[in-house]
DNA sequence: TAGATTGTTAATCGATTAACAATC
DNA sequence: TAGATTGTTAATCGATTAACAATC
């Protein structure tokens, strides 16, 4: 009966509030507060203990909150303190560069299969991994019971590939190329175009 | 005193909307409606029709938006119907990525400068740009008049990028370190961070 | 014309904020 | 203790939706 649904504009600040604690603790800070945390991410004191009091009681009154445990809890809401395997579809420029990326790991992700369908790229290495052919893709994916894709192909093919991930069994896809994707139920799609995010700039821009 | 302030959460999307507009043209379309756009996007027709009459009278009843027409108000209005030179911060494998990306100059944006403080880096040719000293910066980015930035420093030193960036005359960044930079006011900060987006699709999987 | 779709209004829905008792 | 900050309630604010006259 207290089963109430959390919206998901509070999910979607959970990561946020997880990645300002990562960074006070590395800063060397042990206790926060909602005051602080708002300022550094420019939201009010009120709407955090809101959203953070959606899951529980986190915090001490007159002290705040304590950074380590806070950001154990929200990785365990997020379920992020485990590691997902990720498939990644497109191995040019930027399926190359998200490859190489070395922040993953401790965020909750894996890099665990390459992708692509280009004869120059397939075979590729890729520190422990190998470009595989498109071919293998929905049985591999399958085998490793992966459920992450981040796909990195041109507009044109993405809903392809999509359609393919979706049916090996990935059930969230982070999308990279400058295209919507339509998806079934029980499929999730973010977006990662940063065309987009330079085009609600240019609105406040004096030209 | 019609002069009301249009809603950020709608100049948000505004580019959501050129880009599946523009997807349409690809595809040979001339005309859509505020119903197809939203299932295309995942939102209402009246949605899309409220957001759009904020600027004006775009569409014809009985028949709907001409493609080529909505696209390209709609570029006037976000002002990226010219060509925005932006300067790019921190060429490791994702800022290269980046350098070379291709989708940058017919949505709006060229990249124009290249900046990096590692020796090894610094003098890199890519395309018809070389990379710069850091030291060189903020003359460059002011002498060419740049309002835009995309950083993609180490988390670490991205707010002192930032500051000077700022200091240079940038208005626009797009940071894409794992971590909140603050501004000035006047000085507006999109974030593009991956990890944020799987993490929020990781809460709604049955791990 | 008949059918379709816009632009807009009013109603609904949901999110944010202000305020404060509880309490560390 | 006195000061600070939480968790929560109620009030406010803003965004979305439903509905429809206007009209192509």
């Amino acid at each position: 009966m207290t089963e109430s649904k959390v919206p998901d504009i509070i999910i979607g600040r959970m990561p946020m509030y997880l990645r300002a604690l990562t960074r006070m603790a590395e800063e060397g800070k042990t206790i926060t507060s909602s005051q602080e945390l708002g300022t550094r991410l420019g939201l009010s004191s009120a709407q955090i203990r809101k959203d953070l009091s959606q899951f529980g009681e986190f915090g001490k009154q007159g002290t705040g909150y304590n950074i380590d445990f806070l950001a154990e809890q929200i990785r365990r809401i997020l379920k992020v303190d485990g590691l997902w395997e990720v498939a990644l579809i497109g191995i040019g420029h930027l399926g190359t560069a998200i490859a190489n990326y070395g922040g993953f790991v401790d965020r909750g992700f894996q890099v665990a299969a390459l992708f692509d369908n280009q004869p120059d790229i397939i075979g590729k290495q890729i520190g422990r991994l190998t470009v595989q052919p498109m071919q293998t893709m929905v049985e591999e994916i399958r085998h490793k019971k992966i459920r992450i894709a981040m796909i990195t192909v041109p507009a044109k093919v993405a809903q392809q590939v999509a359609d393919a991930c979706i049916e090996a069994g990935v059930r969230s896809i982070l999308c990279f190329a400058p295209t919507s994707i339509t998806t079934p139920k029980g499929v999730r799609v973010e977006y990662s175009d940063p065309v987009l995010h330079l085009q609600r700039m240019t609105y406040y821009l004096q030209s």
